[in-house]
DNA sequence: ATATTGGATGTAATCGGTTACATAGCGAGG
DNA sequence: CCTCGCTATGTAACCGATTACATCCAATAT
């Protein structure tokens, strides 16, 4: 292996030299400085980052924990991360944690054994309080998901508004009875887009009916099996909005498996565009979320952390938008007032 | 920052001692073992690795390429690889390289920077003798995709025969005017997949037209695009074999557009075994490969080289499998004799 | 009692960089 | 001609671990 000493050698001169023409510095002359460039390009050298980060304290690596690289919504924000990242001559270490508190808690050592500067959560299943003792060694921003008691940054979009939109549409259309498939989890997402949900209903004179609400897990089957029971009722909704696309993908098969058709006989609306989401038929009508630009800046935040030091706590909301595809249409069945 | 020092003095021994702790050396007493633990969890200590690495001239991670975490096909066999490395000490560092030769070098420079011990392709787009440069230096596997030419190792599956099982499927159904929704691209599954189409149909008397060859670029769109012409041909296809499922889903979007039905009109047969191809409906029938003992498999010889500095060229062929769904159905225009 | 041995522990070199500080060399000003 | 000051370059300490080698000590052999 090639080392600085051995370009220090070759080009007569010393490590020290060496090193500065690596990191640009101003105090070399022209001439040494190309006779050194010669013998790094003649010896095909790169540093050693080991050593580099070593004595800088540093690895220049971002942590990003998601659920799993399986789940397609996540790949545009890891593509922002990313070339966020390059730009500032950082890494990204992706890393799968499968909603697995134990997984997280192994990728974090990675920012105690210096292998990482930094760490962006999507979707945390740790604690608040957890979260914030890491918080207090090393910087850390939540984008998509977040904890909404802790005291860290986050990026994220208005997951009350976008879902209060969604179902808003389906109301335009003229549908009363509107179905829920949700989950009951950690996340504030899903959450807040039954808030969104409920209250699209109530400040449009809807009741909420409980038995119209329907909890899975987030999976395809889940998705499948708690419509089923919505599309099997004796008076079933006529359109069932989804708080993802994979579900939403459940909903859908579950009414053509009961011999019903999307949007004639009911609507669905999913939640996240997907690329998937367009490419089923019908077409997904579905909420998008700016996805790169959640990734983007949730990368500038943190690495703008990482220079000052500083540990303010950003709260960063973005706009979402309804994508209005070919599984909604308009109420058929009865001239509805509106 | 706690480092072995501090530990050392904690525990009133040398940095030696606490090393041999760290590192389960035999030579230590039971109670300096002991005393040294202790501080360790007192202190809340953990080896810097840099320091670590440096010295041990390894960083303990495997660079893994792929085109896109956005492919859901690579989801499975990175958890294999992930399993694999972790069983064994080593973290993975998962790379998208976008099919870019650029990418691919950047990312390979981390190995020359000391980041990474060894790499596993996924889908090289770079030359043999580039591959082959990097496997002078460094352990390298290819895993998935390869190259033909190539001295390294590789993981796969025989493209070749699990598409001829596949076509062969569709001529056992009675189909004989079957079309092929390909690439034309650099990636030998492409290729092998197209011989092994060709092989079914001439193995059964069938002349190959090449009308009914198309080639896209693996999108979606793209196999959309290119399935219209076959389904708007005068003659056409009564089954289409597509070199991936988002194509076959994009074939299947072209066949009802046309206000056809899949199977009904046209048997549909993809290749991957994505999630999503059991979640549109029809589900599809298509190829499955052993995903998650592809990336294993590929870790473990990685690994294994690693271990012993050996370059030994390994060629490791799995097995695949048709998964038969609701997307094929038998001919049923004409009693065809077989 | 002394020499020998072997195991536990400590000391210090080392990995490959960066950088504070030291030094050398040169030009300008008196 | 000497001094001062500035700049280019070199020397060596340092980052935090590992590990060869040295040392110390107790137990055993003679």
């Amino acid at each position: 292996m090639v080392t600085i000493q051995d370009v220090a050698k070759a080009a007569g001169v010393s490590v020290a030299t060496v090193s500065r023409v690596l990191n640009n510095s101003p105090r070399v002359t022209p001439e040494t400085r190309m006779i050194v460039e010669a013998a790094i390009k003649e010896l095909n050298y790169q540093p050693n980052l080991l050593g580099r980060n070593l004595r800088r304290a540093e690895s220049k690596t971002i942590l990003v924990l998601l659920p799993s690289i399986s789940n397609p919504f996540y790949s545009r924000v890891v593509r922002g991360m990313e070339d966020t990242a390059q730009k500032y001559g950082y890494n990204i270490m992706l890393c799968n944690d499968y909603s697995e508190a134990e997984m997280e808690k192994n990728y974090l050592e990675l920012l105690k054994k210096r292998i990482a500067d930094g760490v962006i959560f999507t979707a945390p299943v740790l604690s608040a309080g957890e979260l914030e003792d890491i918080a207090k060694d090393y910087p850390v921003v939540q984008c998509c998901e977040y904890i909404p008691g802790a005291s860290l940054s986050h990026v994220s979009i208005d997951n009350e508004a976008a879902a209060y939109k969604a179902v808003k549409h389906l109301i335009d259309l003229g549908h009363r009875r509107i179905g829920f498939v949700g989950t009951q989890s950690v996340f504030i997402s899903a959450i807040q887009r039954e808030n969104g949900y409920k209250k699209a209903l109530l400040d449009h004179g809807i009741e909420v009916s409980p038995e119209l609400i329907q909890y899975g897990n987030y999976g395809f089957l889940s998705g499948l099996n708690v419509a089923r029971s919505l599309v099997k009722m004796k008076n079933r909704p006529t359109a069932i909005f989804a708080i993802s696309d994979v579900m939403a993908m459940g909903v859908m098969r579950a009414i053509t498996d009961c011999g019903l058709s999307v949007p004639k006989d009911v609507s669905v609306v999913g939640f996240d565009n997907i690329d998937f989401s367009s490419m089923i038929s019908p077409a997904l009508t579905t909420v998008s979320q700016p996805r790169y630009r959640l990734g983007q800046t949730a990368m500038e935040i943190l690495l703008e952390q990482l220079k000052n030091g500083t540990r303010e706590v950003k709260e960063v909301i973005l706009d979402s938008k309804l994508v209005i595809r070919d599984s909604t249409g308009a109420l058929k069945s009865a001239y509805t007032p509106v």
